[in-house]
DNA sequence: TTATAAAGCAAGTATTTACTTGCATGTATA
DNA sequence: TATACATGCAAGTAAATACTTGCTTTATAA
């Protein structure tokens, strides 16, 4: 038995398992268990399977502060700003590794899911293109296509970020700080 | 009833489903009668559903011709070269995308295939690096580090395939084309 | 044409799984 | 203390699923 109330238990074992085994394959024998909890507690609470895992899905899916991050934290120096925004976008990630792994796994399944997911690197793209635009203004970095700016940031960081989740072969032993102090440097190098 | 041999349909009907469903969520009844098969001859042939899936991994994972393209097709110009290695190693994950989307859905229950898909970036990325070494010899493109350079070409490929494969919202609309023309030409522009 | 192999068909089995019901136990609140 | 509420426990149900067996039908090839 883990810590927090018996909801958020389930909530939480739900949310692993589904990750680990997927949805068919993480029983809610299994997610009883984990929890510390026995099966019929779990009906009671959701109703249904389909209910918990609805219900771990809502509440992982806090809305994202990198919005507000890159209209407040931002300082404009392209050598601070960056690495900052990776950083901060790399732990967004990593806090929902789970569910974006869920998503990946059970697409289609879960509609709402897919949605939620896509939205975050969708706003992301969008206000990275005014940042980048804004800098391009100052002068601060060469004249060059803002989207394209934009998108190639994001490829390379969801690029990173799978690699290394999953099939770590290229990206194994690369740490976040490793990432930014090469492949993003490199990265800035070529847009200043 | 699809075309080929009554074991080609049964393994084509596997991989597709189990792309679709994920392991559990392919049932054998569904498979057969996608297969156009009576759900008897599957297991008649491979005795077990594993062993159906087993047969599937082991048929889609041909070799790759990555290695052979960098080592025949390159012509030492970097803005004929790197496009058409894109052009390539997307067909690659095009060709592969259903496998390599199974391994994400059920990473670990098939160690044999984690490995397999680990292997096409991580011997792309050392070929890439001898391609880099080697144009930077010529002084085709700028002194960097040739490890960097490979990486950051390859999330930026992994991150596109992967962003338009399911979370289409970021790299919706965009064209592998497009990619090439717009962030790959980006890209370029960066190392020479 | 005949022998052989591959596939279909029907029926069944054991197990798992999501979900239910009834009742006992504990625990907090009025 | 009494009343509500949350949880545990035991037992069960209906459906689905992987897999089997015995027999018939169809196609291949000698």
């Amino acid at each position: 038995m883990s810590e927090g109330t018996t909801r958020d238990r389930m909530i939480e074992a739900a949310i692993k398992l589904v990750n680990e085994k997927g949805y068919k394959g993480a029983t809610t024998k299994m997610i009883a268990e984990r929890a510390g909890v026995n099966e019929v507690t779990l009906f009671r609470h959701f109703g249904s399977k389909k209910g918990l895992v609805e219900a771990a899905i809502e509440k992982y899916s806090f809305v994202d502060h990198v919005s507000e991050t890159l209209e407040t934290k931002v300082i404009w120096d392209i050598n601070k700003d960056l690495p900052m925004l990776v950083k901060e976008y790399q732990e967004l990630l990593e806090q929902k590794r789970e569910i974006i792994l869920i998503s990946l796994k059970e697409a289609g399944a879960f509609p709402e899911l897919d949605q939620m997911i896509a939205r975050v690197p969708k706003t992301y793209k969008e206000k990275l293109m005014v940042y980048f635009a804004k800098m391009m203004e100052q002068g601060k970095i060469r004249q060059t296509d803002v989207e394209i700016l934009a998108t190639n940031f994001i490829f390379l960081n969801f690029g990173y970020f799978l690699l290394k989740s999953r099939l770590n072969s290229v990206a194994e032993d690369m740490s976040v700080d490793d990432f930014i102090h090469q492949n993003i440097a490199s990265f800035i190098h070529s847009i200043i």
